[in-house]
DNA sequence: TATGAATGAGCATTCATTCAT
DNA sequence: AATGAATGAATGCTCATTCAT
């Protein structure tokens, strides 16, 4: 058990060794050998620990994925609003712990790169399970405004994906247009803001 | 006498050579090789028409882009309502003349990867312009919309940026979701009629 | 007559534009094309006027040796001692009226840089010549310089070639130790004076 | 554990690999392709040795000059005159061992024709270094000869640099008259003992 | 487990020269 | 005579991955 841990750290080691690279240089820039004197290993120890480049990618997904939830969890209050937790989701200020919200960003802009450009099915049946995940959160919380009368919505299915969309083109957005992390997060806060007005129960 | 060349049809075939390629592989999976015997010529011949294999890129982006306002000009009639202008605008059946809408998308989509991880800077300004170009068309059709009462927006600029990150935002719902052209043109129209129903003007 | 007159004219107009583009640039780093850009013809003409590359280089070189003969006919007196006909020999102050000096100096470095590498043959037996033409001057004013009481050399044909070596040398020092046209023109002269002084015919 | 590998031994044998090369085709006509063909190790090997092709390069001229260094150290004798330490330190008859004299000749003016037409100052500072070598041991030698009474210099630097530059003429030389090494090397020799008989002392 | 030496395919770009017009 | 479009060979360097130790 005690080896599965370790194991389990070294990988994570090597993961966060890599953040700094992929988001500084970019991930195609970023070559194997570099990650292993970043995270004080030889070359071929990574393979020992990630089958490939990709894994690497996949597994700092998984990390920061994790640690974004458990932000999350951490700063809502269970009667919050639907509004204010569809907010605090999108709200990624827990990065700066140990990673900054630029290179969160960065990293995100990389990674649906990669995913743009994917042919093997890897990246996109991966990348699916996070839009379902973001699918159901914020469909139960429209659904749970709608309960509780804080929103009339005829469409849950469809505003849910206007907002994962918008979230996605916020990044596009971003990138053309020279953003930063709090520029970026600003903009999407306020559309976010602008779309759930609209479907706000009017009070007679 | 040197020999007669039509030098800016020749840059289109040498462009339209490519798109192939650029979808099927990808714009960084496509050697300069592959593009030259694609379009039956040396490699050394690509660069009297191209400075570098960016040029390429923008050239097939130029013209594509060329042939989209150049049918929407031909589709839409000048007493058309805002509504239906904007939809027109996104509308790219026109494809299917000569590349078809599968390209289209999937080519639309690796070239916002590169984008998405352009560190040079070229890709950036580039895209910006279109970026602008978009914003000018809808946000004008937005304000003609209101002085000619079909909307009432209080946030032209606001609507008009959460369109263009739709249309961002579909680009990589469609390739997470595995979608086609025709799925994702219906959803993309689905979320501008669903946000211009909000704005729509209320008769009393 | 006429025609021929027009052609080696030509020739030299391009031979001419081509010496800035060699000197600042170096005769590797400088295309046909911007030798043809330059001299204000289309590529294909150049190979009119020169069978290829290397035949500009030896155009431009006999040009400017015919320069430098004509210079010191006239510069030089009949009555000139032998000693001031070896210096002045060496003197290449004419430069100016066209090219610069600092250019003649890396012209001629490139040259015998052309020449050290030379596998044809081409370059060293042209080279020979311009050797040989040093020879025959050189030895020439000794002797002279002998006869009139002026030197007690006991062989000339040694100091001939420590001269021609010593003027080679100097072109490889200069590279090496950063010296421009004027002190390297500086340095020669002085150890040639230095040589000359030895066999110097001491008044009883 | 990893391969057991004699770094610095591998790098010479590379280094030593090229030397044929380079003599027979030239350096810039040497592709590192050919280079790591000849030398038995795959392309990329190369440059887990070198950093870059001029680094081969200078790993043969330090090798080359260390041999001949140590060479001189064990054909000289303490007591030797100044004029035999400074013929003994132009005799390069060392190279017979493990590269023939012709190839050491060849070898020399292809490095001083990469140096005289460097643009990027990397050859000339390299070289820089052994002309100051060679100036800081012949001028050592004439300064002692003049203290035991072999020579009268006026100027030592004057005779110290006619010697270098002596030493770089026949390079050109050889070359432009298709000398062979023992032509060249004679040549050198007389042209040195004509310079020393110069100063020598005249006994009264 | 860990190492790090070795691999070799892959690629954008340049340029002297040719030749159809 | 002049043009300039076309050619295609040539090359230094990177890097993910393997594998002997």
């Amino acid at each position: 058990m005690a080896r599965i841990i370790d194991k389990e750290e070294k990988r994570l080691d090597i993961a966060r060794a890599s953040i700094d690279l992929f988001t500084s240089k970019g991930i195609a820039q970023t070559s194997i050998d570099e990650i292993a004197k970043s995270a004080g290993v030889a070359k071929g120890t990574i393979y020992l620990y990630f089958k490939n480049k990709e894994e690497i990618i996949f597994a700092i997904w998984d990390m920061l994925s994790q640690q974004h939830k458990e932000a999350y969890q951490l700063r809502i209050k269970p009667e919050a609003s639907a509004k204010e937790k569809i907010l605090e989701y999108f709200n990624f200020s827990e990065c700066d712990k140990e990673y900054n919200r630029e290179q969160m960003l960065t990293l995100y802009q990389h990674f649906v790169s990669t995913l743009l450009v994917d042919q093997s099915g890897l990246y996109t049946s991966y990348f699916e399970r996070f839009i379902q995940e973001d699918y159901d959160f914020i469909s139960a919380c429209l659904k749970e405004g709608v309960e509780r009368g804080e929103f009339v919505i005829d469409d849950v299915d469809l505003l849910t994906y206007t907002i994962i969309m918008l979230f996605k083109g916020i990044l596009i957005r971003a990138k053309a247009g020279n953003m930063g992390f709090y520029e970026a997060q600003g903009t999407l806060t306020q559309h976010i803001l602008f779309l759930l007005k609209q479907v706000k129960r009017k009070e007679s």
